[in-house]
DNA sequence: CTACTTGCAAATGGTTTGCAGGCGC
DNA sequence: GCGCCTGCAAACCATTTGCAAGTAG
């Protein structure tokens, strides 16, 4: 099980681009940026390397914001994601600001609502499985 | 502002399904659950109703959890989400669980991962909108 | 050379929309 | 009766999968 897969170009190109993003992507996003240096790139071959990345756990998903999965480099310190409405981009917040929410965000940035989501297993389910 | 709309057989048993529920429900469960009374109830009645009770506010969405959208009656208490990672049915938390995440969870649930959600406007889109 | 990958196109699954007929008021 | 509402089917959009051809090792 092992591993990483070939090296390809598209491979390396979609790495690179989730490396130097500093805030969640989407997969759109990805292929647009990639394509700079991968002109043919494929929005498949996209969504195939990063669900192998995910599954490699070099990504982390987060499926937190309405519409579309966005994907982060993983690694990072446990931290929020600040939506914009308007725009409908994701930021990083700095740590788990669960305590603090509006200390936590951005300078200028207005909080209207926020979200806790645990993830787990009930009561029924981690009997049963 | 005002508005209600029509009173129909199928916008009352819509209505009604989410008002017994208590757990945020998704559109296909609100379908099954309405049939009971509306036999030929179609799922895209369904969505537009739940599209005018969101837009009238008595509905909340949400959206922080995997695939499709859960509507919930809007009025309760801020609370989290606990999501089950098997069943993937969403529970209510008791109140905003933020600083004591575990200690919210019902008894015999199992915490993986919680994620918190700040919804709001970046500086560049609250100075513009 | 052989297996893993890619690109393109068709398939999926959730949600929305177009349209003709129905029902609330 | 007029207009909003419903049901059904087709349209959309994000993501996945089938398949023939390309490429890494």
């Amino acid at each position: 099980m092992s591993f990483s897969g070939m090296r390809t170009r598209q491979r390396e190109a979609i790495q690179e681009v989730l490396e130097a993003a500093e805030r969640p992507l989407s997969a759109h996003e990805v292929l647009g940026e990639a394509q700079g240096s991968v002109p043919r790139l494929g929005l498949a071959t996209v969504y195939r390397n990063l669900n192998r990345l995910l599954d490699e756990g070099w990504l982390v998903p987060i499926d937190s914001v309405g519409e579309g999965r966005r994907y982060e480099r993983a690694g990072k310190e446990h931290h929020g994601h600040y939506h914009c409405c308007t725009c409908d981009r994701v930021y990083d917040l700095s740590g788990c600001a669960a305590q603090a929410v509006s200390a936590t965000v951005p300078a200028g940035f207005t909080v209207e609502s926020h979200e806790l989501v645990v993830h787990g297993r009930c009561a029924d389910c981690a009997g049963a499985a």
